[in-house]
RNA sequence: ACAGCUGUAGCUCAGUUGGCAGAGCGCUCCCCUGAUAAGGGAGAGGUCACUGGUUCGAUGCCAGUCAGCUGUACCA
């Protein structure tokens, strides 16, 4: 039997895709994708790794989605793609879910579960749901190498991040220091952002604040603030922790606000003082009824006496010295810096008094205020002489506290039963009152930050840890920052720029257990120290200390340095319960222990540029290659993460952009804009959405529906949408295509037709065609995958299945195998094998089903669409002119069905002539080139073009405002009046003299047909109708002649559907018997010929109706009754 | 609180170097019926979030406000 174009009963996308994944498994067509582009240019993407230790969700669909149609696309632009999967496998979320799993806390670890145990735990659990992740990666199509993905708890992963570390290290761009960090006593562990911003970790608590009275040192720098005054003088600052006051060392102002001196007396001690605080606020604390008051008026109540005794800016108070308020210790380090005022630009006035207390030891903002103006934190020397801050680990005042030593400083953490009356905070309260130091003791309510796992407040606490020092690499990040395309531009100039603006330096510790150790050993007291940057340098050292003793021997003995393989690298372990127990030899013989911490694991994946080859052990080529990246894409959550590092990590470790053009995608919201959660049930599954829907529809609606970067919210209603509009008219196209094309045997073997020498709509099809190509490449090139869906989908709905179909179904369904025919199976051809290309980056199923389908005759082309190439635009197809005049067309001939609506003349009764004025000579020229087709979608005989100053016209006039307001700006509104009010031979007389003199607000003034759009609305005694340019005026009567033609093609219409009813093929001929009567005697005579053409009969007999049996009764219309009869010949 | 994005028809979204606002879906009515779980026509439906400014003219430009979302921060 003949080979045919597949046909199908209806489209099943989720069908199609399982097909296409078995065929694509079994020709191995992405490997195919990339080893036919060998030697061409590479197109470099870098895969951001997710962790399989979550499960996948139906955002993980859109942001692959996004990645996959530019691998694709750039593939079928020439480019090879290879494109490395990878895992990210460390972190605390692989830890919290082993730690759930096993019922443990972090204290256990070490203790009811060793460290390598804990380890192995959460090696297997965090691949625990890779077969998952697999599962989805295949199934919506997304094309990236699974079989040699790198892995971020591998030895050689961790190798290479080692080796990065040692570079900054090198570079000097490494410190250790302390920070103030999120901490938790009761866990004894800090906390990241990410674990702060856990729900419910907010609460509103009541808390003892003190305004306290910080007295003014007078001296050289403060004699200003004495002028006014003869009290003694404070600075107030308000706390809400006054357990931090006695680590004070400095108080901070803004430069630019401006302060108040208050006279006043201290409500509790009743004596007189001077204080100072923001003039904004001084209403705040003092009544207006009391000011200028005496003391004695005091009773108590209704507020202090007070009197404004001076005024200064911020700028003016810097650097005044104070006492000390609480004088437990002194800041080991330059104690004459501390106890100043200093600036800050986070000071406000909204809430305080305008002047912080700064303790930079348990402040973000004051350790950094701190720091820049030279004020020591307040650290005393602890045994080792390191320092220490005056609160311990567990969250007590240290022993050189006095009478505080001891306590806790929330009495939250105190066990159950043992919880003092008083807290430290009110001991403090009492204890400032009474010394004249207290203005002001009140519970406040406020927002505070809960440990999520214990319940208890968290501290903000100085920790030691390692930083990178981003900060110094400031200017050249953001200048690199300037090479990187980003879309949506906002986002790598407003969200990604401000945060490079606002660099801080990048924290890498982390106290944690599963992930890459820091590769530092130091001595006992940090004076020695040695970096790893390979497991070579790390044998070399621990060589170094079994023979100086310090070691018993090397746990890597079984490694063999140089060796790549993946057996010699099995046989270490670099984790930190390996690793821990490394001790080396520093230059001096001393032993030196690993610093305990691991690093960020955003570290771990912003180096994957590098680790997941090796780098710099192995693949120097193939990194070299493969860097930096043209292509990257993430949510934009990961601004501050993945894009944040890899941009650190190139600028920093190899002065280099990691990635030219990047995509941040929005969120995937629910369709009603909230934000998807299991716990609210409102996300939407992904295996059931693909299963359901098919990845095509579902990658197809999720691209075209929003911009990448907008947040789509997620309605399943819209996917449906997208089946059923796009995907089925571009199949039913295809279908309609197939059915015919088998009819006629058309393999497409005949020579092309010279696209010159085919009908109008097929040039105007193609001309729309190649402006598509053009279009949807550049919208691809410029990273606008929502343009390119559109564009697509518009040209398959509205121009090539509505619009060039409907307008050649006759073509193929009669007559010969012409010339014509040919032509019009080439281009239907040609639109369809084009689309599938075009569309295949975003919809890869279908298109290639399509592809293959199209290919199963002619058999010419490549073997996959993914394989194939975008065909080249033919420049010399593309017409404007064409497309225009089609446009012209499509508007006449949807007038004209709308004037044969109003009079209910259906689209089966031909009529006789249209009349189009037309003003000049290019238009009637366009018109008449489409002559032809509006006479055949409309059914009318004939197209008369009227000169525009026939007087069967009435003419309609709009001024031309972009012309005219330039030229008479003020006076327009009058002048659209006036035009809009001129008659009709004051019209004529500017469309054919070409000039109009006018009265504007008594000046006169000439009007051209250039500063007016002319158009003719009516023609009197004829159904008119008109849109923008195009009149068009129907003649509605029926002659006989039309009314015999009319009837003839109800008869075939009535004949072809008994066809249809009786099941007969499309190629089926049939005799037909008419039941006699005057009427359709007329009626099939004057069509025999094409009745019989269009319904296939051999032959049309009319005979007595009582001489049919089993006929079938049918109106031709109302009161033309017969009977048909058919039969199969 | 700060920053970014968004705000156009009932819904999802286009649009405009500034010139009386569009599509699809949905809704109402009708037509068509060899693409048929399609197709065509007509209709209803808008203060282009709000306020002020620039302009002859603002949905668009400028300033501010409000709302939604996201991120960062939560600090005295």
């Amino acid at each position: 039997m003949e080979k045919k174009y597949p046909e199908y009963k209806q489209l099943n996308l989720s069908q199609v895709a399982d097909e296409m994944l078995e065929v694509w498994k079994r020709e191995k067509t992405f490997e195919q994708s990339i080893e036919t582009r060998k030697g061409k240019e590479p197109y470099v993407f870098y895969e951001g790794p997710p962790s399989a230790n979550g499960l996948p969700g139906i955002h993980h669909v859109m942001a692959r989605t996004i990645k996959d149609i530019f691998c694709r696309y750039k593939t079928i632009a020439g480019f090879q793609v290879k494109r490395k999967a990878g895992w990210d496998t460390h972190g605390l979320p692989v830890e919290l879910g082993v730690e759930k799993e096993l019922g443990i806390t972090k204290e256990d670890i070490g203790k009811k579960i060793s460290v390598q145990q804990y380890n192995d735990a959460c090696r297997k659990a965090v691949m625990r749901y890779t077969d998952v992740w697999n599962d989805l990666t295949e199934k919506m199509g997304y094309w990236v190498d699974m079989d040699d993905p790198y892995i971020t708890y591998e030895n050689k992963y961790i190798e290479s991040v080692w080796n990065i570390l040692s570079e900054l290290y090198k570079k000097d761009f490494l410190y250790k220091g302390y920070t103030i960090q999120p901490y938790s006593p009761k866990a004894g562990t800090g906390l990241s952002t990410h674990e702060l911003n856990q729900p419910g970790t907010y609460r509103d608590v009541k808390d003892t604040t003190i305004i306290a009275q910080f007295r003014v040192i007078q001296n050289e720098r403060s004699n200003r603030l004495f002028e006014n005054t003869k009290n003694e003088v404070f600075f107030l600052a308000w706390t809400t922790t006054p357990w931090t006051l006695p680590s004070n060392t400095a108080l901070t102002v803004g430069k630019n606000i401006q302060y108040a001196e208050v006279e006043t007396i201290n409500q509790y001690t009743r004596k007189p003082i001077s204080v100072i605080l923001a003039s904004d606020l001084v209403a705040k604390y003092f009544n207006a009824d009391m000011e200028g008051k005496s003391a004695s008026e005091y009773n108590g109540k209704g507020g202090v006496p007070w009197k404004k005794a001076d005024e200064f800016s911020g700028a003016d108070l810097v650097n005044a010295q104070y006492e000390q308020l609480l004088p437990y210790t002194l800041p080991m380090d330059n104690p004459e810096e501390a106890f100043r005022v200093i600036a800050g630009d986070f000071v406000t006035t909204v809430d305080g008094t305008g002047i912080v207390h700064t303790a930079p030891t348990f402040g973000a903002d004051d350790a950094r205020v701190a720091k820049v103006a030279g004020v020591p934190p307040m650290l005393v020397e602890g045994e080792g002489g390191q320092g220490i801050p005056l609160v311990d680990l567990q969250g007590r005042f240290i022993d050189q506290m006095g009478d505080l030593a001891g306590k806790y400083v929330k009495n939250e953490y105190y066990d159950a039963g043992k919880t003092p009356d008083m807290s430290v905070d009110v001991e403090i309260a009492i204890r400032l009152k009474e010394e004249n130091r207290a203005f002001k003791v009140e519970k406040y309510v406020h927002n505070y930050p809960h440990c999520w796992r214990t319940d208890k407040p968290i501290l903000y606490y100085p920790l030691d840890s390692w930083f990178v020092k981003t900060t110094a690499a400031k200017s050249k990040l953001i200048e690199n920052n300037k090479k990187i395309n980003w879309k949506p531009k906002s986002t790598g100039e407003g969200r990604f720029g401000n945060w490079l603006e606002n660099l801080q330096d990048w924290n890498l510790s982390r106290s944690r257990y599963w992930g890459i150790p820091i590769p530092i050993w130091s001595n006992e007291d940090g004076t020695e120290r040695i970096i790893i940057g390979s497991v070579e340098e790390l044998k070399a050292e621990i060589k170094k200390a079994v023979d100086a003793g310090v070691m018993d021997n090397d746990p890597f003995a079984d490694f063999e340095v140089g060796n790549m393989s993946k057996a010699n690298y099995d046989t270490i372990d670099l984790h930190k319960h390996i690793v821990d127990d490394i001790v080396l030899v520093s230059e001096s013989g001393q032993p030196m222990r690993r610093e305990s911490d691991l690093i960020d694991v955003w570290f771990d994946s912003g180096s994957m540029p590098y680790a997941q080859w090796h780098y710099p052990f192995e693949n120097k080529e193939v990194f070299e290659q493969n860097y930096p990246a043209d292509f990257i894409a993430e949510g934009v959550d990961q601004t501050r993460g993945w894009f944040f590092t890899l941009h650190a990590i190139a600028t920093l470790a190899y002065d280099s952009i990691a990635y030219k053009n990047v995509i941040s995608n929005g969120l995937v919201l629910d369709k009603n804009g909230h934000k998807m959660s299991k716990r609210l049930g409102n996300a939407a599954d992904p295996f059931e959405t693909l299963k359901k829907y098919g990845a095509d529809a579902t990658r197809w609606y999720m691209i075209t529906n929003a911009q990448p970067w907008d947040n789509l919210k997620f309605d399943l209603e819209g996917i449906v949408e997208i089946q059923r509009k796009f995907f089925r008219a571009l199949h039913n196209t295809y279908s309609f295509f197939a059915l015919y094309a088998n009819v006629d045997g058309f393999k497409f073997e005949e020579d092309y037709i010279e696209v010159a020498s085919r009908p109008e709509i097929d040039r105007w099809i193609l001309s729309k065609l190649n402006s598509l190509v053009k279009t949807v490449s550049s919208s691809f090139d410029n990273y606008e995958p929502t343009q390119a869906g559109r564009l697509i989908q518009d040209f398959v709905v509205n121009d090539l299945s509505n619009w060039w179909v409907r307008l050649c179904r006759k073509r193929f369904w009669r007559g010969d195998y012409s010339e014509d025919k040919i032509a019009a199976y080439q281009t239907i051809y040609e639109c369809l094998k084009t689309v599938a290309v075009l569309s295949s980056p975003i919809a890869p199923f279908y298109s290639d089903k399509l592809y293959r389908d199209l290919n199963s005759i002619t058999a010419n082309d490549a073997e996959s669409v993914h394989i194939s190439l975008i065909p080249e635009v033919n420049e010399s197809l593309m017409d404007g002119e064409l497309e225009s005049r089609m446009e012209l067309a499509q508007r006449a001939s949807s007038l004209v069905l709308a004037l044969r609506k109003k009079q209910n003349i259906r689209v089966r009764q031909p009529l006789g002539k249209i009349l189009i004025p037309v003003s000049d000579e290019t238009f009637k020229s366009k018109m008449e080139k489409v002559t032809d087709v509006i006479l055949n979608e409309v059914n009318v005989k004939e197209i008369e073009f009227i000169d525009p100053n026939n007087e069967l016209l009435v003419k309609q006039i709009k001024p031309n405002f972009s012309k005219l307001g330039r030229a008479y700006g003020k006076q327009m509104k009058a002048l659209a009046t006036l035009i809009n009010g001129l008659s009709q031979e004051q019209i004529k007389a500017i469309e054919f003299k070409g000039e109009l003199e006018v009265e504007l607000e008594g000046q006169l003034i000439t009007l051209t047909p250039e500063d007016v759009e002319i158009g003719s609305k009516d023609v009197p005694g004829w159904l008119v109708a008109s849109e923008a340019n195009v009149t068009v005026a129907l003649d509605i009567t029926i002659t006989d002649d039309l009314k015999f033609e009319g009837l003839g093609r109800e008869l075939v219409n009535r004949i072809q559907n008994l066809r249809k009813d009786s099941g007969l093929e499309v190629t089926d001929r049939i005799n037909v018997k008419v039941a006699k009567n005057d009427i359709v005697q007329n009626a099939i005579n004057y069509n025999l010929n094409y009745i019989r053409t269009e319904t296939l009969s051999d032959n049309l007999d009319l005979v007595e109706g009582t001489l049919i049996e089993n006929g079938v009764g049918v109106e031709l219309e109302e009161g033309i009754d017969t009977i048909i009869k058919i039969e199969k010949v």
